[in-house]
DNA sequence: TCTGGGGTCCTAGGACCC
DNA sequence: TCTGGGGTCCTAGGACCC
């Protein structure tokens, strides 16, 4: 028997369209399509007449007149994706979640109670047929990034495994976009300079890739280019920022349509933050104009806040700033995030109220420093001279 | 391919501090 | 007064992913 690696890729195929198939029998078989203007997913027989994801819906019914187009049910996804997660996390409790969608599993040390790697993964493709009722796919190999290659080579509905002693021969024939990290831009640099498969990525060696690409994009590529990806399972990463955004089309707005734009946008990533437990520090304003240019605008705030009122003071000072650009290129899209999230509460239970004065101030602010960071610390001690100006300031 | 909404990570210059 | 190295944070932009 071939040698198997420990990690399972394992990846929902064609997520929102799978789960309205699922539950409207009348969709099974037949092209579907989620979302109205733009596709959101597309099912696998929809994928077959040229349909894709992020396409306008009409071109997309240009190619398949004859697709059902419905409407995102979107808490019908959350609650599907919660009922497979659970299935991944009785598997093994090293599960590292990408997206709604896909996640890694390590199922290395299971040998002994669940088998092969192969054999957990397929068991794993039953489990979630059976308990959710949706088709998915799984890649078995030694790395997270060749897991992962492999299911997207598996698709749809398959199991891939890449044995250790075979990682070379399945992966440098695969063309250069099969290599996570690599888009258009990138790709278009590599094939301008004839590298279009993984192979030739591997054989033009780190010092070319580094100087068409970059320092790390070029180190990075030619490590998953040559197998190597030292990378673990991380359990339990949270997220690093909020936000919400909305296009507005081509039509003109007036400045108060755009700013109840901004207001509900805000509204609705506070509300969000607040649910979670969350404050964030940096209040990133994005900007989409008619010619498709981007614009992002932000400012960092001297304490984390899940305020309503304050991230949308901030958002306004930063819109107010990028009014002539928006004049001069035509907005078409404005979003609001919020980013360098900490948890609710978190610095003060690390910082008690009295810390400083019992002379435990260091010790205190090293805690956060090992929690939160560098920038925690400050925004501790902003914090606590808030509460009690006789707080020194940050010791040396 | 005339383009939605949600994210992640990296780069790079300047400010500021020791 | 001039000089240096090292480090962090802030801001803006870019590429990429699902």
């Amino acid at each position: 028997m071939a040698p198997e690696g420990r990690f399972l890729h394992a990846d929902l195929d064609a997520f929102y369209a799978s789960v309205e198939q699922r539950d409207d029998p009348a969709l099974r078989g037949r092209p579907v399509i989620v979302g109205g203007g733009v596709v959101l997913a597309a099912s696998y027989e929809a994928k077959a007449r040229g349909v894709r994801t992020a396409m306008s819906g009409r071109q997309a019914r240009g190619l398949c007149p004859d697709a059902v187009v419905v409407p995102p049910r979107f808490a019908a996804y959350t609650a599907a994706s919660r009922a497979v997660f659970e299935v991944f996390r009785d598997t093994t409790p090293m599960v590292e979640g990408l997206s709604i969608d896909e996640a890694f599993l390590d199922v290395g040390g299971l040998w002994r109670i669940r088998g092969a790697p192969s054999t957990i993964a397929a068991r794993l493709r039953t489990d979630v047929r059976e308990r959710v009722g949706l088709p998915i796919t799984v890649g078995v190999a030694r790395t997270k990034f060749l897991a992962k290659v492999a299911s997207g080579v598996a698709k749809p509905d398959g199991l891939l495994v890449v044995p250790t002693d075979g990682e070379l021969e399945f992966l440098h024939p695969l063309p250069v976009e099969r290599l996570w990290g690599v888009g258009p831009v990138t790709a278009g640099k590599l094939r301008e300079r004839g590298i279009g498969t993984v192979g030739r990525v591997a054989s033009v060696g780190e010092a070319a890739l580094v100087s068409m690409l970059g320092g790390h994009a070029g180190r990075h590529l030619f490590a998953l280019a040559t197998g190597r990806d030292p990378r673990r399972i991380e359990v339990g990463r949270r997220r690093r920022s909020m936000g919400a955004q909305q296009a507005l089309g081509r039509r003109p707005r007036s400045p108060e349509a755009v700013d109840a734009a901004l207001a509900g946008l805000v509204d609705r990533v506070t509300r969000r933050m607040r649910a979670a437990g969350r404050v964030g520090h940096t209040v990133t304003l994005r900007l989409r104009f008619n010619d498709f240019t981007r614009a992002t605008r932000s400012r960092s705030l001297p304490r984390a806040t899940a305020h309503t009122r304050t991230v949308l003071d901030a958002a306004r000072v930063l819109l107010a700033a990028a009014r002539p650009l928006i004049a001069e290129r035509g907005l078409t899209l404005v979003g609001v995030a919020v980013t360098n999230l900490d948890d609710d509460r978190a610095v003060q239970e690390t910082l008690p109220f009295d810390a400083w004065s019992g002379g435990e101030l260091d010790a205190a602010l090293d805690a956060v420093r090992d929690r939160f960071g560098g920038g925690a610390v400050t925004r501790a001690v902003l914090l606590g001279r808030e509460l009690d100006p006789q707080m020194p300031m940050l010791p040396d």
